[in-house]
DNA sequence: CGGGACGATTGGTATAAACCAATTTCTCCT
DNA sequence: AGGAGAAATTGGTTTATACCAATCGTCCCG
């Protein structure tokens, strides 16, 4: 005695959508039932509400931590590539962005950031690894590598607040063209650590080759964006 | 006797590096040990192996299939927006792409697709649902609505082999400048069927909307790409 | 020789049960 | 009151087990 067509989805996913409709009209940051609750309410086990509570977590639906409990997300943000800045953007969604920077120095090109800046593998490149944050949240962890000579390049930021407008102001380099690549990537170590994310969660994986007016390669960035948190907006001539 | 701060990783995480050193050597096909077999040989269980391997096939590193087994993946495809139709892409990686047409027809626009294309809700839009492939493989789906009057679409894209091709010739529309938008989603039932992914694998869904040369919007298309296949770029000027 | 039935193998879903780790709450002592 | 510490609560990880579902090979029969 089967059911001809109709079920076919797996229970966690039938749960999900239940929670779903619990949470779309609540304000984020209200808290839902525990886990066990949860299983206990719609005769589950704790395991199979977990599988559908983690992937809402890593749609950006929910938020959850260890001996508090799970809540839900807030909407995700959205940035605009080359039109505003990051900050603009994030002001006029009602936010405030900043930037903390982690590590500025120089160091020898492996062969990736070598290719891609075309100098020498080994040559001294500037390295800057940042984390931009929304709202004090981190929203990317962002490293970026740049070609040619640059005194003082971490005292210029530090006075500018801005690594573009320490290479426009204090450097004379402006950026003309930009070509970015977009592809996902899950959560490790790192990115737990530096972002609070979970681990296994979905991220954008941005990598930017900066060109300058002559078309020469002059920055190299490779940034992880937290995906539930995040939406990456370009717009373009045809 | 706890070590101080060396593990601190799960051990899933561990064993999916393990499994990473195992296949990164290996030619896309090779198949993996099963999953029974992993769990002895690394003294865990199988819901931990399955840990590991789920982030891996998430990733598109690995591809499984019940019955016959896991198998080594192939690399990313990578689309180059705009200056370069996907065809071209495809074959200057080797690859030959293609299109399946699931639906064309004239619906009334709900009240999100009316807004992009700033005409009257339930106002007749055209819709174009296809299943993009690479190499005979469905990459991605996506769905298109276009206002205006477009009489026998469907025989003019069936002639032409392409959406964009039929506009520009048979109607005389050219989309001039493009907004796109990124963002991650994980596969639903619908994603399962239509792109032969697994349940909860991460996606980039991708949103255009274009613009004729007078800047009114006349296409816009929601589209759902596999994340362990694809690779999104865009090259613009600053 | 073809084809269907069956069984073995492999991944997919679900359960129950521990125990760990972070956080909050309670309690009790000063 | 205030604060320290214990207890309870909640999510995080791992194990063991069972059964379902798709695939593939084998064997036997017509």
């Amino acid at each position: 005695m089967e059911t001809p067509a109709a079920a076919a989805l797996p229970k966690y996913y039938v749960l999900k959508e239940q929670i779903l409709t619990l949470i779309e009209d609540a304000v984020p940051g209200t808290l839902i039932p525990t886990e066990r609750a949860l299983a206990e309410q719609y005769g589950t086990s704790r395991t199979t509400v977990r599988q559908a509570i983690g992937e809402l977590v890593s749609e950006g639906r929910l938020d959850r931590t260890q001996g508090r409990g799970t809540f839900v997300a807030p909407p995700k943000v959205t940035h605009v590539r080359q039109l505003t800045s990051f900050t603009d953007d994030a002001a006029s969604q009602g936010m405030t962005a900043s930037a903390r920077i982690l590590d500025i120095s120089e160091v020898p090109a492996d062969t990736v950031t070598a290719k891609r800046l075309a100098v020498e593998p080994g040559a001294g490149v500037h390295r800057v690894e940042r984390i931009r944050l929304v709202n004090g949240e981190p929203l990317a962890h962002e490293t970026a590598f740049l070609a040619g000579e640059l005194p003082d390049l971490a005292g210029n930021v530090e006075v500018r607040g801005s690594l573009y407008s320490a290479l426009r102001e204090d450097y004379g380099i402006r950026i003309s063209e930009v070509e970015d690549t977009v592809e996902t990537k899950l959560a490790g170590p790192e990115e737990v650590r530096l972002l609070d994310v979970e681990m296994g969660a979905p991220m954008l994986l941005v990598h930017r080759l900066g060109f300058d007016p002559e078309g020469r390669p002059v920055e190299w960035t490779e940034s992880v964006f937290r995906g539930d948190r995040f939406r990456f907006v370009a717009r373009m001539h045809v």
